[in-house]
DNA sequence: CACCTTTCCTGTGCGC
DNA sequence: TGCGCACAGGAAAGGT
């Protein structure tokens, strides 16, 4: 699924083939939900002469294909990818395309649905999305600001994208594994020591995953991979998630796997002591 | 406002 | 080999 460092590994393909400079034609639904607005009007209107691509950026999870006069903001959500073809015909579970002048087009693929391409022509109008932890202002002392807020699990409190940005559940139990601390701790009594050490394992965990060019779990073309198919490594390098009932790379206790909040949740029970 | 639950989706993998 | 079902989980929407 990807997370920050996936959405990365992609906005580093496009920059690669140089997408940028280039102009979109339109943009074709082939599930009316993908798109926001879900009206054709809307963007037949807006695309009625072509689109010149200014920036390709990132914020959190969204990627952002900034264009002269709004903004196109992609969200891969669980099973999203993004292909480059030549075919006219739609691929298997292809979404919707951007279609860009001279003959490509950039396919929009994902199987569950639950990604979204949304125009923004103003930008008051953008989604709220937190602090991005690759931004320069994503300081320790930013961190200790925000987290005194909070009044949740630390794990809820990280995958809360209006908070801090980027972070899902993989790399939320793995920052949690490098901070020692349990998934459930509340964000009110952390002491003063650990939420520095959890900004560091932060920033190391996705540093290193973005280094690797993100996660990719499992045999099958379902998971995660790049714009030309690759993969990314991140998963040779997994503490936790994933790793249940595997010993622990720190100290050999079984990894374990619990349901907290509705989704899966890998911690050490030993390295990650739950509050008392 | 802060937090919590439900819902949306379909391919995969397991038990029988 | 096939069937039924739990599972994967990000974020919007609605409730407390
Ligand atoms: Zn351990």
């Amino acid at each position: 699924m990807p997370e920050l460092p996936e959405v990365e590994a992609i906005r580093q393909d496009l920059i690669a083939m140089d997408l940028k400079g280039q102009e979109i034609e339109s943009v074709i639904a082939f599930n009316e939900r993908t798109l926001s607005p879900t009206e054709k009007m809307a963007w037949d209107v807006f695309f009625q002469s072509p689109r010149r691509i200014i920036s390709i950026e990132r914020k959190g999870k969204w990627l952002l294909l900034k264009l002269a006069g709004g903004t196109l903001f992609i969200h891969l959500r669980m099973s999203g990818k993004l292909r480059l073809t030549e075919s006219r015909r739609p691929m298997t579970h292809e979404r919707a395309r951007l279609v860009i002048k001279g003959g490509a087009s950039l396919s929009f693929i994902d199987p569950r649905k639950f990604g979204r391409i949304v125009l923004i022509e103003k930008e008051d109008a953008s989604p709220s999305i937190g602090i991005d932890p690759t931004e320069g202002t994503f300081t320790e002392e930013a961190l200790l600001s925000l987290l005194s807020k909070g009044q949740t699990a630390i794990k809820t409190w990280l995958l809360d994208q209006k908070k801090i940005s980027g972070l899902g559940n993989i790399y939320v139990d793995e920052a949690l594994f490098r901070a020692g601390i349990h998934p459930e701790h509340p964000v009110s009594r952390l002491s003063l020591a650990k939420k520095k050490l959890l900004y560091r394992s932060i920033v190391g965990t996705i540093q290193e995953a973005i280094k690797h060019r993100g996660t990719s779990l499992g045999t099958t073309n379902q998971n995660y991979s790049g714009i030309h198919k690759a993969r990314g490594s991140h998963q040779d390098h997994l503490f936790v998630y994933s790793r249940q009932g595997k010993p622990c790379k720190k100290c050999r206790t079984p990894i374990e796997k619990v349901r907290f909040r509705g989704r899966g949740t890998h911690f050490c029970p030993s390295c990650q002591k739950p509050v008392h």
